[in-house]
DNA sequence: TATGAATGAGCATTCATTCAT
DNA sequence: CATGAATGAATGCTCATTCAT
């Protein structure tokens, strides 16, 4: 019982200073943000912080992984495959670029930023996002190419092309470009028929 | 005469302590290095640096506008449209998928980095890089278009999902996948019949 | 009858306490031990350290305090002179070279250490050793004169010469010297002989 | 020329916050001392502190091996040896005796302090002062028997009893002891005669 | 009494930048 | 222009102690 409750009271208090760690993050970025200014954030101490996390890195690494437990969820959803592979495409393309909430925009910069150049949350979104994602795209799309609905080809490569195009245009969206800003909506569709027909005549 | 000497010797100076910088950043990362382990790789003075640049992230900046001259070159070479499409682009993404040196490889990790989080940064990005090259994309293609070889299409999205992908690739390849790793020179080909002609069957 | 076995549990309590605090001390020294090392060590909660103990200082003059209870007893034990100047001196030296064990060893370091800085272990080593031991020896030593067994030194002065140069021993020893170490045993014959007949041909 | 100036500087500089940190630390000891009140002390910028030294700790290192330097030209002068044994007793005694002048008092508690605990500083001590003044002492006193003016005493031993003597002394002396306080001056005689004589009838 | 989470003052050290020489 | 010593603000993290449960 009271085990029960302490679990619980850790994981909310875990919660509380990972939710004030992202917003200050988000809005002054990794480096400049110091553990000062999250405790004030989270209205706590200092010293609280690090009764539950190591380090500041340790903060990164920790919004960085509920945050990739989503991503999972969303995967997992994508294995109900509909019958049709443009639907499915849409589907599959809709999720990552919507995900991009404004809400995360800020944060994905500083993220992004420290995957660029932090071994370990780089390890962290290759083996938790990367990797996974791509493994059951290919297992799905497999099935597409077994049902010859799409061509025999290289799957690894068509897997990691579409994936970086993802990942790519998010890029560009929080670089400022403005045309993507304004017909992000109309990406997951574009992109769907983009990639199934190719712009070839 | 003079003037012009003096205005050699300045050039030279700024590319000795760039070329250091360059180096040290891509070694350690931006933040990690030191301006004191800039000026002992360039064998000069700490004090000397802020001579010829207004602060460490000034030097940044110089590395990166460097490296946006070659990019436009690049660029430029590519106004020079060969007959065949997809000749055309298989050079289009060759170029800069090779610029991925080893050289250039750690130093690039560095870069995306900032431009994630500094705002000079990625203005600078934005406006010297990616908006010319995308503007010149769009004219070249455009072209296509009108010669009929390629269909209709929402030319100002198609360039950003292609310029994207490359985007998307590279940060790929940094994060360490070992696909794109031993695979990296058959992709321009392979995203040139990608692009041109889609998955599906 | 429960006062009693109250006060009973509250000294099994602080000796737990103080044992689990020997022991890291010894081990990791005084300011390099942290309240939280000695409660796991005590297989306790942190705050129930300061249930029974002022401060983290108090725990060293309780260490202390008990260490210098034994050597009260030593002291006590003295006072049976034998009739044998030589036999008793060897007797008064053996006892403080002796009760360096092993186990104590590293303690005494820390202890050595702090008495030095710490003003209130300064007083209680000072008056609950030094005085009390120099205060009976100069009884002893003073029958010894009377009996004309001894010349007529200066007591006060001859009794800190010895009891200084046990100690110093002592820190030598602890200081790792390697012919104290593998001579430690003979020390007390030879430091009866060396008081006793000086060096003088 | 330049060079030679330099290193003077280097070296007046590095005296100047050795200077001021022996205040410090001789006031309020090793601990709590802390860096900015050396700065302070030293009218420089705690930044400054470490152009110089590489801790908090070398500081103490560095004020340590200062003074052994003066330790090792005392010993020195213990070469020339007198005629009389009981003369030369007195000198070998009243040099480090004399040396614990009141400015170096509380210095010496906060050293010996460490030297306890802090293995480098340890080593420090055992090498540069300890072991090279035992082993002159020695030599000499290898004279002294040779010439029969002493008796063929185990010499190793004898000389750690004394050198331990005065250690145990100075020891006691900044424990505060009244008797040593007051009668100080007299002890390199009294312990001269001690030693030569014995105290037995 | 026992607990252990919360506290927050405290501190060594770093490093971009300045400026007298 | 070149130098590099001096600067001092800035910060992540520790840990003895408290106190509500």
């Amino acid at each position: 019982m009271k085990e029960e409750i302490q679990k619980q009271l850790n994981t909310t208090r875990r919660n509380q200073i990972l939710d004030a760690a992202a917003r200050v993050f988000a809005q002054k970025g990794f480096h400049p943000t110091t553990t000062r200014d999250i405790a004030k954030e989270a209205g706590i101490a200092e010293g609280t912080i690090y009764n539950y996390f190591e380090s500041k890195a340790a903060l990164l690494l920790g919004i960085f992984d509920r945050m990739s437990e989503t991503a999972r969820q969303d995967v997992d959803f994508l294995k109900i495959t509909p019958g049709d592979i443009r639907t499915f495409l849409r589907v599959y393309f809709r999720q990552p670029l919507m995900a991009l909430k404004s809400d995360n925009f800020e944060l994905f910069r500083v993220i992004v930023s420290e995957i660029m150049v932090n071994q370990e949350l780089r390890a962290l979104y290759y083996h938790k996002i990367l990797e996974p994602t791509l493994s059951i795209s290919e297992t799905i799309f497999q099935q597409w190419i077994d049902q010859q609905v799409i061509k025999p080809v290289n799957l690894k490569l068509t897997m990691r092309a579409i994936s970086g195009m993802i990942m790519g245009l998010i890029v560009e969206y929080v670089m400022g470009d403005e045309t993507l800003e304004t017909r992000w909506e109309e990406l997951p569709d574009f992109l769907a028929d983009l990639i199934l027909d190719g712009i070839k005549e």
